[in-house]
DNA sequence: GTCTATAAGAAGATAGAC
DNA sequence: GTCTATCTTCTTATAGAC
């Protein structure tokens, strides 16, 4: 494998465990099977590693948004995946999401790394929030904008049915990020609460 | 003041900016005042500055759960204080959370601090969990429980309600912590929320 | 309790051989 | 591309005068 990319990889699940500032590039070398200087034949600064990090992911999340229609631009484009939804698929796609955010290895090391360095300038705000609540809000909002326009479901205002169907998914993500054994107790949860949502909002 | 507070304080400031790995000792001695050399008459190290303010942070956090009664052992005591509550008065609730939460001194500087710390030990995990989860989790439980009691609102599972109450307050809480200066947006959404959710769980 | 001077060590990065 | 050796700077912490 390419070196230049397991440096990446290895950076980021040290980066992920500790922070940026508590990793050393010692460290990232001895992951690797490598000696600290010769990482510097494939970036320049450690600063650098972490830029390719952050470039990768947002690819990453730029691929993913062209294909969910998570811009909005095309918001109707997938209508049909929505159309029929019944209770249960409702609740496969709250779980989805869930755990593919949960268990994705890449973005798991990722959300951590930036649940960690969030503060540290508005780059890196800006691009939690749009990964992890401007996003998945607005991508939410449209789905519920299908579901009522085709009348099954029943809500005044989409972006109020994004926020409920999504906030706990959200907080039980980030309380498995600290604790995965409360994984099960977290999975429970969810699906008794994307029930009880569906009967709120049920014609 | 006494400087021995003084240095807690300030360390706070620092650490909720940058994160306690980027914070060093001489950049807290300048805002207090003094050289770096001096703080360690009343320190004798970086992390027992750390350590002090988290025990400072579990002592408030103690008081003031002994005060709400959530710990849940009492949980019926104040009942009256949700016993005739309106939407208007969920309303006020909800947000008087939020903003408590969001604009008290001491409280957001210390959230932030642990939000970037949450994943170096067991500990700050749980205190983390405890105070912004677990805690406000089964304090909202409660209330529902006697709300559901009272045959105020009406649901099957406090549980559920708690967390679809709580976990957008929570998540905008965390987004305006990015973005201060998305709060009145985030108090615009909250509302609205909290009134759909009063009507989805109304007798 | 605060200061200056300094020890002791860690960490990022470079030089140059192989 | 990787290594050893090393530079430079930064950072925590201590010593000891005032």
């Amino acid at each position: 494998m390419n070196t230049k990319q397991r440096i990446m990889d290895e950076a980021l699940t040290l980066f992920a465990e500790k922070g940026y500032g508590n990793v050393f590039v010692a460290q990232i070398a001895e992951a690797v099977g490598i000696k600290a200087p010769s990482l510097y034949k494939h970036y320049k600064s450690k600063q650098d590693i972490f830029n390719a990090i952050l470039d990768e992911m947002k690819q990453r999340y730029d691929a993913q948004a062209e294909a969910l229609n998570m811009n909005g631009n095309d918001a109707t484009a997938d209508a049909q995946m929505f159309a029929g939804i019944s209770e249960d698929a409702l609740v496969q796609m709250g779980i989805g999401l869930f755990s593919y955010f949960l268990h994705d290895e890449y973005a798991g090391r990722f959300r951590k790394m930036l649940t960690m360095e969030q503060f540290r300038n508005p780059e890196l705000s800006q691009l939690y929030t749009q990964q992890y609540v401007d996003g998945p809000l607005s991508y939410q909002a449209m789905m519920f904008t299908i579901l009522t326009g085709e009348a099954i479901l029943a809500g005044d205002d989409v972006n109020v049915m994004a926020i409920q169907f999504y906030a706990p998914i959200y907080m039980l993500l980030t309380l498995c990020d600290r604790h995965p054994e409360r994984e099960v107790e977290a999975l429970r949860l969810l699906e008794q609460h994307i029930r009880q949502f569906n009967r709120n909002y049920q014609v």
